[in-house]
DNA sequence: TAGTGGTCTAGACCACGTG
DNA sequence: ACGTGGTCTAGACCACTAC
């Protein structure tokens, strides 16, 4: 806390060598998510009104609210006039209108069940190392999932993650999931997914995906491998999912949020 | 403009029936949008300063800053500290950075070689249409492309656009071309295209797209069926790009700009 | 040196949600 | 009625760009 001194009275210097690192509002911000990362504001209840953060960080509301705007755009925090301001977390709409991207050729969006399907410890091999930001033959877990979407089976996820960010993961926690698995993620292992980086082709189904999808081998699928990152663009899950885009498609929104 | 009135002196009441519509920031937004339809600030060049539109439209310099946020955020206006604020426009790196999603296996961009197939009036049939939010039988101008990028073939591109939209659009213009095609479209036809809609879905590939690929026929193919929009979410454009994914593949972000 | 956008303040009033 | 976020003001100083 180091700038923007006022006008009319010459204060007290900005100090000597003050190095003017970053904005104002930019250190609250920094200083809020640190109060987010050690759980000093949890998931899904509010944090202190602005006029007290204000006083908390001494710096004007208006500062404070540049920096929870940032927050609110990178969805952190979820603002809500009248109510609060509250600590996002990973509830079945958000998981569904922000991560989950497969429609009806209709357009209409629903709700996949997931069919777990098997969970294993392993190593990671090259190429989940390099997405994880992990040594080669760290260890990892592996899920296999099956999702359906309105009775019929259209996808099969792969995923990975590093047991060093999920210490102590069961296969009961997948089995008995009653939310999502991001929710999983961050209520019982403190690790929020921000955002993810997916890359997308087209494969031709083999007989195992074809078999778990009810499909012809050779039949075309879409395959997507997603990078789920948490705070400071750090990697957390690696996942690859087949889908079965016959009468489903993947959405993407180009140039501004829908 | 009807809204805001300060503190201390009890000024002129807010008139009687005032209808509060939108906050002062929309309304000068919207002004602002209006004043670029109607092309009084051109792409490229700047639009006033800050505290000279402040002036214009009678608020404090924090509001109309508000109002060109927004539009900075759309895509529409482009901040340049020290220099001014500037009208976007599609350059070639705009392009590449925000509509074009191929990437290498290797996740490096480059520029797509654009060599033209044809040019054709025709009448939007259901779909197209649908997607143009114009009546079938409506005349339309259909385009298409074949992109390489590194010198291999690896796209093909159906357009169709609205003549309605791009009233005297000839061949001419899509053959000669010496920028990108939405750079055309807002140069010669004033049409700015703000965002895109995208759907995708793996298809097998048909002879007549196996030829123009130089694939075997039946080969896995990445189909996008995107729709462009301009301002208020206005279509221009329709367009079916059938992607060889074999060596490339489509990238998508979720959850924040990259 | 002049002009532009970027940050920050201190405080007012408005709209909304809840008791 | 009260507390919360949402809008708005008027003006200062900072950082950057260009001449």
């Amino acid at each position: 806390m180091s700038r923007g001194r006022t006008s009319p009275p010459p204060p007290e210097a900005p100090g000597p060598g003050i190095a003017y690192a970053s904005p104002l509002f930019r250190q609250i911000e920094r200083q809020m998510l640190a109060a987010l990362s050690r759980g000093e504001w949890k998931p899904g209840s509010a944090i202190p009104a602005e006029r007290h953060l204000a006083e908390r960080f001494g710096s004007s509301i208006g500062t404070v609210r540049r920096a929870i705007d940032e927050l609110v755009a990178g969805n952190i925090l979820i603002r809500q006039q009248g109510r609060g301001t509250f600590v996002a977390s990973h509830t079945r709409e958000r998981l569904l209108y922000h991560f989950f991207h497969i429609v009806g050729e209709s357009g209409a969006k629903s709700y996949p069940e997931v069919e777990f399907l098997s969970f294993a410890k392993a190593r990671a091999d090259r190429i989940a190392a390099e997405k994880l930001h992990v040594a080669v033959g760290d260890p990892v877990f592996r899920v296999r999932n099956r999702l359906q979407l309105l009775g019929a089976p259209i996808m099969i996820d792969d995923i990975t993650i590093p047991a060093v960010r999920f210490a102590g993961m069961t296969e009961a926690r997948f089995r008995g999931r009653a939310s999502t698995i991001y929710n999983l993620y961050q209520q019982v292992f403190g690790v929020y997914v921000v955002r993810t980086s997916e890359r997308l082709r087209a494969i031709l189904a083999d007989a195992d995906s074809a078999a778990l999808l009810g499909i012809a081998s050779g039949a075309p699928l879409l395959q997507i491998r997603r990078v789920a990152l948490s705070y400071n663009e750090v990697p957390v899950e690696y996942r690859i999912s087949l889908v079965d885009t016959a009468h489903n498609e993947y959405w993407a929104e180009i140039g501004r949020g829908a």
